[in-house]
DNA sequence: TTGGTTTTGTCGCTTATACAACACATTGAA
DNA sequence: TTCAATGTGTTGTATAAGCGACAAAACCAA
């Protein structure tokens, strides 16, 4: 809560770039966006790009989690309590930001994104075991994570194989009677 | 046309202030807005606002400079010759103009907001007598370009003395063959 | 393959912005 | 009036961002 207040500077400029990346992730696929590109669109210099970022992998990785943790944020997850309600929510949030992504960074990158999100997923339900449990660390609850994280993602890869047919809330809530009551206390 | 290229971040701060500035002007009198108030909403330091602008008025000033030239700019004023047409479109950017702020900076600033205005047309109208007559200067002509930048503006207020019964364009063309056939050539 | 073009990271130096502190005005309520 | 609070300009110092240049890598057509 007390972070040492970054400079608004670092704020504005990173919010530049991935502003301009996501414009221009609607315009070209992913693997034809150049850093070259970015810089000169966000009209910042190139050197400035990799003061804030490694490269351009690492900016796709931290606009993705900083999407998906928005999208987050908009539901109630921060109630950490990994009920019935969370979890829709989550799946809701993670199959609006696949559908948001669907006309962007299309062949070849699938993978990247679907690490990544399922790794984000991984860091969220990890972070709210452990409020739940109200320990400090636990190699038990990391590997719940890890099972959820998977579990939630392949569930909505599944959803949009079928699309159309179910609403992701119904989709999410048909499973979760099956899981909630094995991990409940 | 081969300036020495301004730092792209004057640029940009520039214009962070100005548009921050005119939304604040939609909510607030402009007698009511401080530069504490700007600083604060485009999250910039407010010494910033102290490197690109002396004071408060003197950003009013250059905000209205810039609305202006931008709605003169879309209009083709620089075809350089001051005919029935440019006329019209610059009476035309005007009222415009003045619809545009009829919202903000009401009471108080008239005075100052005139006065920019007319500043601006007779810059104007000078630059389009000098290179009509392709002259370098020329006393007569500064003055000719005072007594139209009085006259056009004038017009405007008049105008919106009656609105509503008459277009802009109907009404400056009502008085333009009485002025443009003693300026011809 | 070759060789030309583009992109990538990185570096040293300059400039714009952040921040805190300051003295001074202006305001507004007691 | 007086006092407290708020706003104004200004200054010194730290840091982010700009700029040009560079070698190396990646790309691509001949």
């Amino acid at each position: 809560m007390n972070q040492p207040k970054t400079d608004p500077r670092i704020l504005r400029t990173r919010k530049l770039i991935m502003d301009t990346f996501m414009e221009l992730s609607g315009k070209k696929e992913f693997k034809d966006i150049t850093v070259t590109d970015i810089a000169a669109e966000a009209m910042i210099n190139r050197a400035t790009f990799y003061y804030h970022f490694e490269d351009i992998y690492d900016l796709l990785e931290k606009v993705l989690s900083e999407v998906l943790v928005v999208n987050l944020d908009c539901s109630n997850y921060q109630d950490n309590e990994l009920n019935e309600e969370v979890i829709t929510s989550i799946f809701v949030a993670i199959t609006n930001f696949q559908k948001s992504l669907s006309n962007r960074c299309h062949r070849g990158y699938e993978d990247t994104i679907a690490r990544n999100i399922r790794e984000q997923l991984e860091i969220i339900f990890y972070r709210m075991l452990l409020k739940q449990h109200k320990t400090e660390e636990d190699e038990g609850l990391k590997i719940t994570a890890v099972i959820l994280s998977w579990g939630i993602y392949g569930a909505s890869v599944e959803w949009k194989r079928q699309s159309n047919k179910i609403t992701p809330e119904e989709f999410i809530q048909l499973a979760i009677p099956h899981l909630l009551h094995k991990h409940d206390i």
